[in-house]
DNA sequence: CTCAATGCAAATCTTTTGCATGCTA
DNA sequence: TAGCATGCAAAAGATTTGCATTGAG
């Protein structure tokens, strides 16, 4: 896999911090924001992590790179980019809870988005790369608790 | 619709700010910035447009009243909350390009997201009540000129 | 007159940038 | 030693909040 040799090589593929950056992102299974990321280093390596401005350039560099891909949840009130790893091959369905954060990866077989994708390459003349869904509403404890603030989102891409 | 009686209706239902916010949003086809929505007022009314706190604070409203939907377009660089109007019945589908900022929306008949959402709420037992897609990818012009900062996503809710 | 709506200015929060320092080849 | 990488502090930009004023009923 070409993510693990550009955290592992020798070639000094990627200045320190964009390797930690990267790794702090594969150790996760969500979409991160730079300051959960220095949390994420941070507990790992104590005050050793690197600043937030270098999170930042690094993420950058990463996008840049085609390794990361920068997803705007659209939560109610969420200000704060988010990046995911990118896997060209696969292809990743998410559900995301505001409530518990937390992000349930689906075992969704045939990508209906895909499908979609051709139909527009072929309509548009577009080259189309990744994509992102997000579904919103309420889940079912959310329906029995009347809970209008709850939010769901699946993150495809 | 229950929009256009909120709008002109008697009742009293909605501040003005909310009714001209509502308004402006109705009157254009994309997904606003409240910067924008204000630019759209002033271009109507001239320097009696709400001021930008006004239109933050009916942007807010209105949405947790259920008529508008926060969307952050996945934009490389975009850090701006853009609102669309949220109608229950239709589906909208829009490409977005991020260098003329226009929004096209596609003729879609058969909306396979909502497969994929059927098939969600029963496996997960959701609600779901709206979703966005973005796609990322190069269209036709960029592909040519090797411009790789060109970004396509279509938004569907 | 009362209370909601509005506007202005300041505060807040995330992200970016300037600049000086440090590290590595 | 040169040049990239990093960190700190300040800046930038969007959004929110405090507070005083306005305006409709």
């Amino acid at each position: 896999m070409a993510l693990i040799s550009k955290l592992h090589g020798k070639g000094n593929t990627l200045p320190k911090g964009a390797k930690r950056t990267l790794g702090a992102l594969s150790q996760s299974r969500s979409m991160m924001t730079a300051k959960e990321l220095r949390i994420g280093m941070q507990m790992t390596d104590g005050d050793q992590a690197p600043g937030l401005t270098t999170i930042y350039r690094s993420l950058d560099l990463l996008e840049r790179m085609g390794y990361i891909q920068q997803v705007h949840l659209n939560h109610i009130g969420d200000n704060e980019k988010r990046y995911q790893l990118v896997n060209p091959g696969e292809h990743h369905h998410h559900l995301v809870c505001k409530q518990c954060n937390e992000q349930i990866m689906l075992k969704e077989k045939d990508c209906l988005i895909s499908k979609l994708e051709t139909a527009v390459e072929a309509e548009y003349g577009f080259k189309l790369q990744s994509h992102v869904l997000q579904l919103f509403g309420l889940c079912g404890g959310c329906l029995q608790n009347q809970n209008p603030t709850k939010y769901i989102a699946l993150s495809h891409s």
